[in-house]
DNA sequence: CCATGTTAGTTTCATTTGAAACTGTTGCAA
DNA sequence: TTGCAACAGTTTCAAATGAAACTAACATGG
């Protein structure tokens, strides 16, 4: 039954249906919810970490000695949360914060052999849970999907800045 | 330079490398919370509704009544987030709820005429949203995008069930 | 050298979220 | 019936989050 409801009273304008389930945002959205609320639980339970602070272990994990500015960078976090996931893991022993000496703002952060360990532990499930999930594909679809995830993040970034001018009209 | 780190004293077991950015749970996680924020300010600006909200206009617009539990199961929300809306519809007269006859503990929920007016209005935005995001896609690239977040979608899924022992090693 | 503005990072406070406990209702088995 | 498990939805409480204010250190123009 088709539900013929419209408030305007002008003359064509028939409201459009939207389809929850087949709607972008929503679909993206329950999806990482579930990716997400998997690898968390992958985390915590292994080895008692959050996600932003195995975001932090997987950046550091290379070596790199790096600020907190500049982790909040490579890992799509705000300075706040990085702030809280550093303390914590201060108190966890798993970085390590010495005070740079040309600019004593800038603390360099580098990873405790401790989390060097988990970092040694930790990819490999990560990359196998990837692998797990990714196996629903062939070959040329997680390529398809490489490329079309860029193209989504790129125009997502765009729309970000000022979707108000975009999506009000045409001018 | 590489980065010949070990702990593990084994032969032949390096570790692997992980790049955060092409980590699919990071992936989807960075590029669902641009989506998630920028649609979430457009509903709030406009209609100072959140996104649950939203999502509950939207399975209502139809012109249905459903009861709290099988909002929950078409919004993929819990019965939590669920019930908050509601109360916060109810107070800002989007929604209207009688209890059932049958079985008084569902509650029937139907919007009001000033939800199904913000329906009308925001369906339009939300679609032009969805058609700016994927208007960086071919149509070809459109409908694969649906076929792969469908398959990655039933993947996670069963991914979330279980997923220490399809991880933790080959039996 | 001082004043002013900027940057790095932290803290605070209000709000949101999530998990578990709780209330009221129904279905069902003894 | 009554007694008890299951169900619908709400509330509570602690932890997570976000925005804005704040502290400390640096940079720069006067």
């Amino acid at each position: 039954m088709a539900s013929p409801r419209r408030k305007r009273s002008g003359p064509a304008t028939e409201t459009p249906t939207l389809h929850l389930t087949r709607f972008l945002p929503y679909r993206l959205s329950v999806l990482t919810n579930v990716v997400s609320h998997t690898v968390a639980k992958l985390y915590e339970k292994r080895f008692g970490i959050t996600i932003p602070e195995w975001r932090i272990i997987a950046v550091l994990g290379g070596g790199e000695t790096l600020s907190a500015g500049e982790i909040a960078q490579r890992t799509a976090m705000d300075k706040v949360q990085v702030s809280r996931a550093i303390s914590r893991m201060l108190d966890s022993a798993l970085i390590l914060r010495e005070s740079g000496d040309t600019d004593r703002r800038k603390a360099l952060l580098t990873l405790t052999p401790k989390a060097l360990d988990i970092y040694t532990e930790i990819v490999p499930l990560a990359l196998a849970y990837e692998a797990q999930i990714t196996s629903a594909l062939t070959e040329g679809e997680a390529a398809q999907l490489d490329l079309l995830l860029t193209k989504l993040q790129t125009q997502a970034d765009q729309l970000a800045t000022a979707p108000e001018q975009k999506l009000a009209g045409k001018e």
